[in-house]
DNA sequence: ATCCCGAACCAATTTGCAAGTGGTTCGGTG
DNA sequence: CACCGAACCACTTGCAAATTGGTTCGGGAT
């Protein structure tokens, strides 16, 4: 008899049973298989059988294994990394300017509905102190406070957590170079007034019109933030800033552009 | 001048030889302090007094301690309210859809511009999975690694990440009753349905296609969640007891299979 | 009486260790 | 050559002990 395939004697058999064992229901309301030396020895073949169809059945999807922890019915849950640090090394200015463009407007536009007399009047106290601002750093305050009154103002404590995320990240230490380049000049009073129209849209309840501004409005920080990254600095190079996000940006630069 | 504070005696002598210390640079590059029984011996003074000081550091902000942990240096550092479960406390479904109704046809929009086609192909088979599954626990898993799928093709990690922290809060325990509720019977094929489309929009590059196919998909399923929460008790369980009119309090319209 | 110290206890955290699990390699057996 | 049993490695989990700040109590010095 010529067997074609020499690896498919008894795992073919293990296979077969272990199928007809998922499918019996036996662990229907089970997520954990038993450990794989126990469910060998109650099919009654080796170990090293059942583990070659058990990688069938995951590269099938129908289970999934993990060192340590055992054998699951079920596609692969995802991992994900909620540590600030973590993601403050995983992603780069670009990708946060991008996810303040997606959030920022719908914040805006929520606002204008939700949004308390309250909230306006505090809106409007901000807005003059970033107006007025003197210094680099007061200005980041006041603008911060800005953005994050009216992720309050929207009234949803979800996005607002989000919000805070992101901000967090925005304002780590190593884009702070970055984000006083990006800010400085004529682009303030610039900002200043598209806060003004920001505030208005919400004031005046007009939530397409708010969501429209705080679009503008982001627009010109992206490109601000893109003119500093790609035509930098003929001096004042800070090594140790910029090296952690260029080579991140740069690589995803690359995805933007496929 | 007599002393107005009868607490001071030693205490201000343990200030005074802390501070040096603090000064003194002997922990210059030590974040951590010794633990305060070793602290108070090196001192020379009681544990009462040395906490006394260590108060008085920690208003001030020179210091920050936490049981179990140990007494630092510097000021506390900030405590990020990203914790899941708070979160999950101070949010609820409602607010949850309609975060993913901001985010999700964003994911979609971007994945119709930057997916691989390994990414598509990933779609196609995980929309498969989630049409023939059929118990509610293999749905909901399906499905859920269906949405997540989108949001890696899109291709941003942050936005990832908050699409991660938004899953595992909707997904809580405490919800679980309820999404069963809102996913059962017909709405689950019309679900399906919605999915191919949103796939078929993202392999055909049609970005504004799958953010709308998307928006539609969420908006159906957070119509079924109001279902759900708004009219209780569905009674569907069997057709002998839904007869009963022990409900008749109830005087919500009972659904008919539409 | 007042204040301080030492000791003991409580609560939160970290650490160390053992058990359990998947991943791998080895020699033995037919 | 295929398979098995055994042993070992790597990773995870769970638990108990040790560590540490937070608190209370009794004794003693002033």
């Amino acid at each position: 008899m010529s067997n074609p395939d020499p690896s498919a004697d008894s795992s073919n058999l293990a296979l077969g049973r272990l199928r007809a064992l998922l499918d019996d229901s036996s662990f229907e309301g089970e997520q954990r298989l038993p450990p794989e030396r126990v469910l060998a020895a109650q099919i009654g073949i080796g170990r090293r059988a059942l583990r070659r169809a058990l990688e069938v059945l995951e590269a099938e999807g129908r289970i999934w294994r993990h060192q340590g922890k055992g054998t699951f019915l079920g596609p692969r849950p995802a991992h994900s990394p909620t540590s600030l640090e973590e993601l403050t090394k995983r992603t780069h200015p670009l990708e946060v300017m991008d996810v303040r463009l997606e959030i920022e407007p719908a914040l805006a536009r929520l606002a204008a509905v939700r949004a308390t007399n309250g909230d306006i009047e505090r809106l409007l106290r901000l807005a003059e102190k970033t107006a007025s601002s003197s210094d680099a750093d007061g200005r980041e305050l006041w603008d911060s406070a800005l953005h994050r009154t009216i992720a309050e103002a929207a009234g949803n404590s979800l996005l607002l957590a989000i919000f805070d995320m992101v901000d967090r990240i925005r304002q780590d230490t190593t884009w702070r170079l970055l984000r006083e380049r990006a800010r400085s000049g004529e682009r303030q009073q610039i900002y200043v007034e598209q806060h003004r129209r920001v505030i208005a849209a919400i004031a005046q309840r007009e939530a397409h019109a708010a969501e429209h501004a705080m679009r503008e409005h982001l627009e010109l920080v992206r490109e601000g933030l893109l003119k500093v990254m790609t035509a930098p600095l003929p001096d004042q190079v800070d090594g140790q800033m910029l090296k952690a996000p260029v080579t991140a940006s740069t690589k995803k630069e690359i995805r933007h552009g496929t």
